[in-house]
DNA sequence: TATTGTCTGTACGACACCGCACATAATACT
DNA sequence: AGTATTATGTGCGGTGTCGTACAGACAATA
């Protein structure tokens, strides 16, 4: 896989689109630089743009009115951003933040629309993929429910270094938590753990997975299950058939 | 709004569906009895019918590997069951049970399917239905990490009466419990809280909600975030319109 | 080099919830 | 009626997380 050629290929969502009749709206995708910690959208904002996340993630975060916040879901070169865009809400109750600099391809918002509009594979494909994020939700209300801070920080740096093809990540702990919803110190106990443990390396906000295997291990069942379904809903990354 | 005549009307979804061209479907919808605990969806299972609950309300649990639950999210007459089937994964992987005793009506898996792929107007409404389930899969999510029992159970109380149009649950602690994802003691604290403080009558499995408005101020913010999105995307009750 | 700001590690009491055990109360059964 | 079953209330120690406070370590900059 080449990280350094920058092109749509580098979404698989967006590869497997381009594949088809979908290739029209090549000219109108726009690259764009994805700096960390950028607000794509507010809560309750319209949405201008979907974005296809290459080598950038990107959390759909809720923030409650004390402050306090929880991640969502989060999505990188696997999905779209934007999704309540064809589900006809135009708009989420939710944020979202750049997790991880990168780049994203977006494409204006009635675009997406209309081609959703025309039905087909295109539109099978988004709602696959719409259903395996709800599988996501679906799981992190789970996960919050019955799962410790280690278990969740294992399964978020697991999904994390999935979807960025690497197995490292620039990120401190403050901002862990925050998709977490715990505390910074919360964070710190248990990176310190895994740390301790050879699991991981980290250093002033960049973390090292060195042992992913044991990493499954340590994580909770939440991790598997989402990317069983994940790799059920989206098989390889191209062929929108069926 | 009458409760004992038994027609389609009664779910609100399923009305608007009729509304439109949906009417041809009419002699295939099946009138159901849905008693306490029937288990419609195993996880993983296919989805043979999709329901449209009318006096009923039906649970998506999440059950863990060690067998502890959470409640995914809950339907009744205002909507369906089965979403998965036109999202394209045909299977789930939750359970859906039976919360609240009850009837609904259902159709045959390919029939909503191929309604569904007829694009316009039937789509645009199931497919708005699903964005407000998924907002409250995440604010479940968010709830489950920051919010008290005694609040998500004021939360879950609200969410529940409003669907049954009643302000009577023949529901168990244990049961709450299981929804909830908690002890069954710790729902006998928070209800005894409630009962003291004049809010709700319990009785072995009878609750009788007294006090609604002093119960939505004793619950988190997460019930109004979720009826307002609800409001939002399915206003009325009829006309597909846009 | 010195200083400042950021990031991380650790400690302590408080609190919510858990797991367990058991007592009480209401209902169902015979 | 008496008995069994089910539903609910309560108490106890244990644990995980919170809130707060503070100290150390590293990085950037001057």
């Amino acid at each position: 896989m080449t990280l350094v050629k920058v092109e749509p290929k580098q979404n698989h969502l967006l590869d497997a689109l381009l594949a088809d009749e979908f290739e029209r709206l090549l000219p109108n995708l726009e690259h764009v630089e994805l700096p960390l910690g950028k607000v794509l959208y507010e809560s309750g904002g319209l949405l201008e743009h979907v974005y296809f996340p290459t080598n950038s993630i990107i959390s759909l975060l809720y923030v409650m009115e004390n402050g306090a916040s929880a991640e969502i879901a989060v999505m990188g070169n696997e999905g779209i951003l934007g999704i309540s865009l064809f589900m006809g809400g135009e708009t989420t109750s939710s944020r979202a933040v750049v997790q991880s600099a990168g780049h994203a391809y977006r494409l204006k918002a009635q675009l997406l629309k209309d081609e959703f509009n025309r039905g087909g594979p295109v539109q099978r494909l988004l709602l696959r993929y719409t259903q395996a994020l709800i599988t996501q939700m679906a799981q992190t209300a789970v996960c919050n429910r019955h799962h410790t801070v280690e278990q969740q920080l294992c399964r978020w740096l697991l999904l994390s270094i999935d979807r960025l093809s690497s197995d490292e990540l620039i990120m401190t702990q403050e901002l862990i938590a925050n998709m977490l919803g715990v505390r910074r110190e919360g964070v710190a106990e248990a990176a310190g753990k895994l740390q301790r443990l050879g699991l991981i390396n980290y250093s002033r906000g960049h973390i090292t997975v060195l042992d992913r295997k044991k990493l499954e291990e340590s994580s909770c069942e939440c991790y598997q299950v989402v990317k069983a379904e994940f790799d059920r809903l989206l098989p390889a990354r191209h062929g929108i058939a069926t």
